[in-house]
DNA sequence: TTTGGATATCGACGTCCGTCAATAGGAGAG
DNA sequence: CTCTCCTATTGACGGACGTCGATATCCAAA
């Protein structure tokens, strides 16, 4: 896999293409086919409950690790190490491994893009 | 259908439950379940690539009819419009019936409200 | 009323997605 | 090393989604 030491070694590092989401707020011109797949498969990540809950929770925490979201998502281990993935390679989150556990923190440029696509 | 008659007859102001997404910024706080699910509906609508190329033509030449996108999109007739009624039900398009046409426009308040949440 | 064209709906098909149980991988504690 | 706990991956299942052909609905022009 090639996996690239990190400082601590942060676990979507590798296989992840954070595409770079740059193109001009679709109210202003039409999007072409590249820009609008780029941006359905972010958009994808965040339109689901649980997943929009998730993030939630780990922004008004600043960091949380995964086993700390069982719970208030009421969703078995592996469905929350699914949705972590997901939001990872998104670019909505980015996670690190701090000895057995998993922190995650959401990527605020992240949502600026967004913001900034969806028209502003 | 118990048609509702208004001036023209817009073809969306029945059946069609846009809901507020009146929550505060889902970097302040974590979203309940309810309205977590009418974020996900409207992000849903919206993460899909030519459903965002559909909504960037619009939104470039400020109202456009159904006819005018099955060749800028490249997708058959009864698909755009089931991509023009997921729209309007999420509340991203507005449609209104002239003649044998229907013409579309995108609601900015739907996207800004969308921004907001999104982390302002 | 009849005809032609624009849009909406229906039914079907293939694919993708959310979910969980089972299992594997990894890292600290003893 | 072994044990235990946390996380990731696999495989499977059911449901939702995008797509199109066929058909229905609606409106205006003739």
């Amino acid at each position: 896999m090639t996996a690239r030491p990190t400082a601590h070694g942060s676990p979507q590092d590798e296989h992840v293409v954070v595409c770079a989401l740059g193109s001009a707020p679709l109210t202003d011109a039409p999007l072409d086919e590249e820009d609008a797949l780029a941006l359905a498969r972010v958009l994808a990540a965040l339109a689901d409950p649980v997943r929009l809950r998730l993030v939630s929770i780990v922004a008004a925490h600043g960091e949380v690790c995964s086993c700390d979201l069982e719970i208030p998502l009421a969703r078995s281990q592996p469905t929350i190490s699914h949705h972590t993935r997901v939001l990872a390679e998104a670019g909505v989150l980015v996670g690190e491994k701090r000895g057995r556990w998993t922190w995650w923190q959401v990527v605020p440029e992240r949502l600026t893009e967004l913001r900034r696509i969806l028209g502003g």
